[in-house]
DNA sequence: AATGAATGAGGATTCATTCAT
DNA sequence: GATGAATGAATCCTCATTCAT
């Protein structure tokens, strides 16, 4: 039950944003009223806040999972690209809604989850240091910033996906070319 | 007033998310009490709708503006350099924080600025075109699916920005590059 | 202009009703600004209260002044006539709308206007006293009770009239027949 | 505590006028706080149409249920008489407010429940017509015009009943044989 | 576990009114 | 004479929350 309220509360934010979930619409979604939720959560942050860090948890969760299930000498190129593949279909896919929630949310709540974010971040600082180490990745880039600003582009993509209607695949694959070799024609 | 009205709404979404932006917040930035607001808007919608199309508007204009003071022969280099450089600093100035405030409105309202948002990709959408024809830019590459992507990673940057304090020509050079070359090593 | 704020008020309120019958709606019928109507009047109650008096003064003389019209041994029934005539053709006609303003306003105003409407009454009760006294009306009859009954029926006239369709003269034919001989078939 | 509420607003709307029936004043005559209301209704508009429409439904009820108590071949005067006592005194009576709400609503409202009042309109035409299928009434009547003509100055009688002191027996008495007599000596 | 009923705080909006200009 | 701008109080309504049942 606390699992599906987690989920029908992120439904909401995610389609209608943070100012539309009421207790009685995330209620109603799972067939309650708005009273009964008080049951399962002491509050309505208490909700936002789970679902904030079950989102990024999972997520993370899910990359490093797929990290691990890489030998350990695959190149910087493959151990990449399964990175952005995982974050990609995770952002999408259908099961989790909890995990892009986070753009809808107002200052205030995201500040909360700061650390959790981070420690994600530093998932990716990690992986992309690698690639400098291994001379994959221009060691001239400063990762402090090129993590946040690549992370931020990826995780707009649910929005605009929908509309112009590309794939999570051709997406991903967007991503990671232009991240490795950019745009310029001739390389 | 119409216009400290709409500045101030703007800095209460941007700061602390549209769900606090309320008509008392707004008025007591202005000094005013919220009855007052609706002599200068018939009502809150009118106001963030305002907002909305000035953003993209000035912002718009400005990069236009910016692309037209560029000698006809500028490389296609100096263009996409010129273009990000304005559109950045646009969003982090502190004259306007119209410009960012789309990020942070829910679905519904969101949809009401496509049209508008929607002419200025076009306007990135034609600058990379022009690099496709020139060859400067790999012709493989799907631009209806770049402009948002790249696009979308732009618009995050203020929010990141306040906390890695880093620059606005930082982050601009750090996108330029990264765009056209890729953070692959050895180019 | 006073009398144009007046007729305007009295328009919105008999068309929709005393709680539409806002400053502003009064002002934008006469072209001004809410502000501008207490140059001429000092509250709305004033407003109100003047076409209340207004209405019934003008009813009042336009009764008496057909009634003074008659030669003085008119028949009882010729002076009935006269009076519902002129009073059911006042209420509906256009020129002056204060006259039916009376049946949309809320009681604590309708006391205010007491009596001025008794003494209206009274004219229609010497009227009818009239009758009794020269043998022409039921000595039985309690004019004390007759008297509001009758009345408060031909005030309704105007709201059912623009649904039937009716002409003004039916109204008042059918009012005279009904209130001297009833409906019994076979007088 | 549906019917509460009801009761209270319709009190409130006889009482003091439609702009008076505010949600605060209902809340606080059944002890509750203005937003308590909306647990029982949708919206204001929810309470008065359903005022309006119990009020008619059981003046119409009554009425109908006192008709069928008639032995079929009662005379047209017991029927008459029968009816307007009926209809007076369910107006006049303490029990149910929602029956003389009509009178005070804005014209906007008052339409909505045109139906269900031309139902209740029907029901006395069809009585008067069988008054002159009968022989009782005369036959040059126009009962489209008798009918509201007549009703109209039936409702307005409990305002002016208060204020005179009548019996809700006095009036019915008046209005029946003024109906069926008019006021005329030597019948 | 869940709900019916309620509440207090606060949401947007409207209104009569004021007053300097 | 009239208006632009403002205000405070009141409007309807929504929300998170509580609690007895």
């Amino acid at each position: 039950m606390r699992g599906e309220i987690l989920a029908a509360a992120a439904e909401i934010i995610v389609r209608k944003g943070y100012s539309a979930c009421t207790m009685r619409a995330v209620a109603a979604l799972v067939d309650m009223k708005a009273g009964s939720l008080y049951y399962h959560f002491k509050s309505k942050d208490e909700i936002v806040e789970e679902i904030l860090n079950q989102g990024i948890e999972t997520l993370h969760a899910r990359v490093a999972e797929a990290m691990r299930g890489l030998p350990k000498e695959a190149p910087f190129a493959d151990r990449l690209s399964a990175a952005v593949g995982v974050h990609v279909s995770s952002l999408v896919g259908k099961d989790q809604k909890c995990m892009h929630v986070y753009e809808h949310l107002p200052p205030v709540i995201k500040r909360r989850s700061r650390k959790m974010r981070e420690t994600y971040a530093q998932l990716w600082h990690d992986l992309l240091a690698d690639g400098v180490a291994s001379g994959d990745v221009d060691a001239g880039i400063d990762l402090q910033l090129l993590v946040p600003y690549f992370l931020g582009g990826l995780n707009r993509v649910p929005e605009w996906m929908r509309a112009s209607g590309a794939s999570s695949d051709q997406v991903a694959a967007l991503a990671i070319t232009t991240l490795l070799d950019g745009i310029r024609a001739g390389r």
